[in-house]
DNA sequence: TTGATACTTCGGTATATACCGAAATGATGT
DNA sequence: ACATCATTTCGGTATATACCGAAGTATCAA
């Protein structure tokens, strides 16, 4: 009938809250077994492995074998995009008065895919612009000599990142902030580099991140940023 | 359970086919009645009515009453990205080796939700690359100066197009020409004058748009564009 | 081999919802 | 007032599909 892309179908997939679910948990940037997601999809694995097999038809996921565990994972960085998009207009849920722990950890950082988000991610991007390692030119973001800079200390190849077919830096709209933080292929090395330093740990459960007391000082002294300190924060 | 943005919700409401088919009539950019929906989409009154109410209380559409019609439209800008990215990510339903009528029209020259596209849409933005009306950064358009004169000159105020809140200039991926064509508040306008000079005209059953000759003319002799012109361009 | 774990396939049920016919509402023109 | 057209509401049916229990394959560890 119509020659037009079949939006409907990979939409209907997104559309099941389980397999949203799903898609939401692999937003992480992490791969995940099938067993762990219907864990925390709260469903049997019979049901999820149905979803996973229409997502993996779909094109959204891919599989990695390791023995007797498949790992599933987002297949591109382009359906992260898309997924973020969505999150954008999609509403928020209304708050309960008193919020509870897990959303607050995820508020206070987390992954995105690849890159940094909630109030840590955004408080990094804004700082970085203030101090202009990042130049805000409205719809990307480029890196300044002092960018560059600072990135190749942390023996991050910029020009290694610029040859990549994804996007270099880019402003992503975060859900829960209501404001930018960094994105795109700069976003990712960055985050790669907090892991290593240590400044922040993955939780095991979720993809909130911990910021390591050695992180906070660091991102003080070396940024000026100031993070709220009160919320789970247990780890020394 | 969890407090992140309900992603699913929306996604099932693009997820059905039917009203799959009625955002991407909208996606032309003009409002349309429930009348006219149904008819494209194949379906009686009733039924159109009941996913256009679903569409508005989700926030996808909005409507303008004028007498006893009422016209649907996309709510924003941003609704129309969020698709086009979706289609993007979408399959491309396989071509028939005999594509039919329609289809071609809409591969050669249509509007999505308010820039140009397809061939014609490719082709300008090409041209305006090469003849350095654009500057391609990767991820942004800028305009150069010789843009900025062309476009003041078609009485378009550059200036408040970048006050606005919505994008400037960026690339959209075509998803029938799998290449890129100009989106934003330029390419906004400058579908609208294209419009007003004549050089193409809005078909009425579809997002597909008609060259008119003396558009073909005005577009190789201050562009150098040419373009197939075998394809369902009747008017002189 | 036996037993355990990870995952998939099959079959049946239960729920959601897209669709249409019939009828109500509302606006327009005569 | 009446007839007409655009749109919505209601009720009933038919189809799709998410879910789980049970059983089957594959991998690993004794």
């Amino acid at each position: 009938m119509t020659h037009e892309p079949d939006v409907a179908s990979i939409a209907a997939l997104i559309g099941d809250p389980t397999r949203a679910n799903i898609l939401a948990n692999l937003l992480g940037g992490i791969a995940l077994p099938a067993t762990e997601l219907a864990h925390r999809a709260h469903v049997t694995p019979q049901t999820i492995s149905g979803h996973l097999t229409k997502l993996r038809e779909g094109g959204l996921v891919t599989v990695r074998r390791s023995g007797r565990h498949r790992y599933y994972m987002l297949k591109s960085p382009e359906i992260a995009q898309m997924l973020e998009t969505l999150q954008t207009i999609a509403p928020l849920p209304e708050t309960p008065i008193h919020t509870s722990n897990v959303p607050a950890q995820l508020r206070y950082a987390r992954t995105c895919y690849d890159h940094l988000a909630g109030k840590l991610g955004v408080a990094v991007t804004e700082a970085w612009v203030q101090q202009e390692y990042l130049i805000d030119t409205g719809e990307t973001f480029t890196l300044s000599n002092k960018g560059e800079m600072l990135l190749a200390s942390w023996d991050i190849d910029v020009q290694a990142l610029r040859k990549k077919r994804r996007k270099f830096a880019y402003p992503c709209l975060d859900w829960s902030e209501r404001r930018y933080h960094l994105a795109g292929a700069v976003g990712a090395s960055v985050v790669q580099h907090f892991l290593k330093a240590d400044w922040v740990r993955r939780r095991k459960d979720s993809r909130a991140l911990l910021v390591t007391g050695h992180g906070a000082v660091a991102l003080y002294d070396q940024f000026n940023i100031t993070l709220p300190v009160k919320d789970a924060q247990e780890i020394s």
